[in-house]
DNA sequence: CATTGTGTATCGCATTGCAATACAGCTATA
DNA sequence: TATAGCTGTATTGCAATGCGATACACAATG
């Protein structure tokens, strides 16, 4: 009992809810230093680890020794520095076969890219943005757009406004508020309202349709995917080019198959 | 100085040359629990990840809490347990466009998929196996043999054959040592002298052909990436089905433009 | 030939991770 | 409704271990 009343003690520590603004766990610094590598853009020195990682470099040398000899970082080739090391391919592959989202789409995502010739994409759902990580590309195709990991806001693609839709209006003001209204076309909506408004609008329709907000010459339908609660989970996203369709030629062709596709799924 | 020659004290044990077999880092503890998904079929308890992972179930429990909060550990929706996080595809990303070979490859892969409209993969090496980093597919796919991070026996695959084959004789021979050499279809090669003769053959090729070693039904062309000392890094693979093709159609069609786009990476 | 940058290695202290322990909720089986 | 066996969660003290300090070898640069 004395364990669990002592009035001379300093207030307990260890309250798992508060400790970790107070503690720095070791889990956590591991995962900063392979985190220093979000704002790279090429291989990565020692110094620069520990400066973005916010530890001494004594320290990041530690962990980087460890963190290598397992393989989660490598040496970069020729020039000097790191990079993150292939191990961690494992783990995303785990993320991938273990969703359950993502083993049940996998197969109707390949069916439906076979009717829709165009870009088919999964992407999971995080509040402020999606993540890609089913995707299944079309003839054109740049850059990195083509990496699994790659995220988009929320707010201004197609997948992200069906996906918030799924949220009650004040919910999704919410996530409006932390997330970054950055336009990336002339076109991008970043007025809160507006965007709340186009949620309403995809809530009825069940699906989202973003046109030149995005990347300029493309429109995109988004259909949610949810829990059996109705929060959403997930997104399916269908791209085509303005060079090849209508906004609404695409959509009646895109938009009832990407419908069926997400009840599939949900269904399964 | 007494600190370098104290010869009372108890023999240092911080080597980093041996300690990592005396002392088990926090780090690495903290990526064994996110190792402890590799065998999983779904969610996973405390118990199982402590198991897994050879701790305790209140060190499990602590590391998975802490893992939890930074988003690379998910609470499975409905069912009970665990699985890893969305956190950890940012890490995935990180890695893809850092790597040089993917940048560099990206695009001459993308090039290369719209002449050859098959599958076209390109995956990094590990020794005994080949990770997929990107893959574009063709209509036929199926399962999750389209994610990211899945991987592939060097020793039976056209890309991994092509990858041994930069190496000495026996440097690969070494590695087949380690490889489990375990047969997918009856034709599978095990024999390690065999496989031996068959990189001698992709050495002189520069390309390797495997036919229904690893999938019934398939024929693949690899082609090693190397870096400039010629290593391999990466092997490019494309692959057919040979209800389309004899072996030697493909081959005549599918390696000289794998060839030319390994160049055109390699150079670039 | 300094100087400043790599990466690497070692030590002792005090921070922090862990085993032990306890408990609440939920399902089943008795 | 016990009761047993699972979940997940929380708290403590001790000692194992992570970190900062420090030192050094090597390259590249001025």
């Amino acid at each position: 009992m004395s364990r669990f009343f002592r009035e001379d003690a300093p207030q307990a520590a260890q309250n798992q809810a508060e400790d970790d603004r107070l503690f720095v766990r070791a889990a956590d610094r591991a995962m900063q230093v392979l985190g220093a590598f979000h704002n790279a853009t090429g291989p990565m020195t020692l110094s620069d680890i520990a400066k973005t990682a916010g530890i001494d470099r004594s320290a990041a040398q530690r962990l980087v020794h460890t963190l290598t000899k397992s393989g989660y970082i490598r040496r970069s080739g020729d020039d000097r520095g790191y990079l993150p090391g292939i191990r961690l391919l494992d783990h995303t592959l785990d993320l991938l076969r273990l969703d359950p989202v993502v083993q049940k789409a996998t197969p109707v995502l390949l069916e439906l890219r076979k009717s829709l010739r165009e870009r088919v994409d999964l992407s999971l759902y995080d509040e402020t943005r999606l993540i890609y990580a089913l995707r299944m590309q079309s003839k054109r195709e740049t850059f990195f757009a083509t990496l699994v990991g790659h995220s988009v806001p929320t707010f201004c693609t197609a997948g992200g406004r069906a996906a918030l839709a799924q949220l009650p209006d004040d919910a999704a003001r919410e996530i409006l508020t932390r997330a970054p209204l950055h336009p990336f076309t002339a076109s991008t909506k970043t007025d809160p309202e507006a965007i709340i408004a186009e949620l309403s609008i995809a809530r009825e329709n069940r699906f989202a349709v973003v046109c030149d907000e995005y990347a300029l010459g493309e429109v995109a339908v988004g259909v949610a995917i949810t829990d059996r609660n109705g929060a959403p989970l997930s997104a399916i996203h269908l791209a085509g080019s303005l060079s090849e369709y209508t906004p609404e030629e695409f959509v009646a062709k895109a938009a009832p198959l990407a419908i069926e596709a997400a009840s599939a799924i949900m269904a399964g």
